[in-house]
DNA sequence: ATCTGGACAGATGGATACAAAATGTATACG
DNA sequence: CGTATACATTTTGTATCCATCTGTCCAGAT
């Protein structure tokens, strides 16, 4: 039951930095979490060892853990490996996944749809997360599995506004990555790794342009050494 | 001062599993490593679960930590996925460098040389480690960092023997090894992704024979008629 | 003889007290 | 008025104690 606390913690901690509750480069308050948690300090330190080795935040020296910051160079590789990562573990997820693992993809899928539905947009960020989480252990390549996890952190936190349209064309937008999701899982059941791999790519296609949305407005001062990277 | 123990800890730790001193799948005692280390369990706790983060060794409930495993299944899938990884990285590395990174990578480079001239094997095994780890941070890619930190543990580890030749064609293979690392440092100060990748390959397909030898031995000898066959 | 259950020993997790480090602030001095 | 230094406060790291869990061993029953 004390494991109960510790593991919903856990849980609350990930989805808070997912959706960006707590802000990206921001620190976190071992006290503060403790107390409303209900957690004394060896188990919350435990927490923030075990969200760092997952990537959300960062500890420092004597200086107590931050969340990742997503700055504009990491940005820049984000779109740069996303396809890399995400169609070589689509196809391996096609081709290696267990039956179980797919049923349970199903089920992910259905609450996704549902939250879209019901128009939950933190539910169905989150429940897209889990999807390609999911797609991710059935790939069975725990090599892979590690670089998708890093990626869907950022892909998740960058993608917070695009399950709230704000026009027809983003509502229709919201609607085809549901259709997406559901012909991978046909893919998926076909063991069919091309397809899937031309399934993803679409995908993020998809979503990217409104990623990039995401961060372009900010008038971000571009760095010397991007501007000769891009170049 | 107290730091200093426990990084010092954390770094013989990670060098033992490496080597293959602590055997895959065996369990990390708290106490003994306590005695050993001259901590006590808060910090030691804390070092298992950085392990754990960084893919060393896995932490089960109530049950300790242990070392990773390396089964047929994940050997399979190291094989699949190593040329993916190391390749990408490698071009980043090249494109993407700093100069003060090179610089420490040629130092790493020229202990790994010594290590090899004065036949210390387990030096040059983890110097090698190091070369490939110096090159993962080059390529200033998180996500690509993580698989192919995770890919090096189990490269290491499986490459115990390979630094240890026992015969002129193994000598000769070791010798070759380092003449790569040169052939990329030059790649690297050229920013030549195209060279580095073609480099890698050949990296890749040099030690890839050796790898295999060390999972598939040569079969014991059946009979005397099959050893006159094969003399 | 084998299986089940309970008690015990060893090991792991959590809470708290204590120590060390870092940060912020006030005051003294140039 | 600015800077530096000493002190206080806050935060982080470590040690230890207590609780909980796991696995083992032995007794008793079937």
């Amino acid at each position: 039951m004390s494991r109960d606390k510790k593991t919903a913690c856990l849980d609350a901690l990930r989805r808070r930095i997912l959706t960006q509750q707590i802000a990206p480069g921001s620190d976190l308050d071992e006290a503060t979490l403790c107390e409303e948690y209900g957690l004394s300090r060896t188990p919350m330190r435990e927490i923030f060892q075990r969200l760092a080795g997952e990537g959300f935040v960062q500890i420092e020296q004597n200086r107590g853990a931050k969340v990742s910051s997503m700055d504009l160079a990491t940005m820049r590789v984000f779109f740069q490996t996303a396809p890399l990562i995400y169609c070589n573990v689509a196809r391996q997820a096609a081709e290696n996944h267990h039956p179980v693992q797919l049923e349970h993809l199903r089920k992910v899928q259905e609450a996704f749809r549902a939250a879209n539905a019901a128009g939950d947009a933190e539910a169905a960020s989150f429940l897209n997360h889990q999807f390609h989480q999911q797609m991710g252990l059935m790939a069975q390549n725990p090599y892979l599995l590690v670089a998708l996890n890093r990626m869907l952190i950022d892909h998740t936190r960058l993608s917070q506004t695009f399950y709230r349209p704000s026009s027809e064309d983003g509502t229709r937008r919201v609607e085809s990555s549901v259709a997406q999701h559901d012909a991978m899982l046909e893919a998926m059941a076909q063991r069919d790794g091309e397809s899937m791999v031309s399934l993803t790519m679409d995908h993020w296609n998809l979503t990217r342009d409104q990623l990039e949305r995401y961060v372009m407005p900010d008038p971000l001062p571009l760095g010397s050494e991007l501007v000769e990277m891009g170049a």
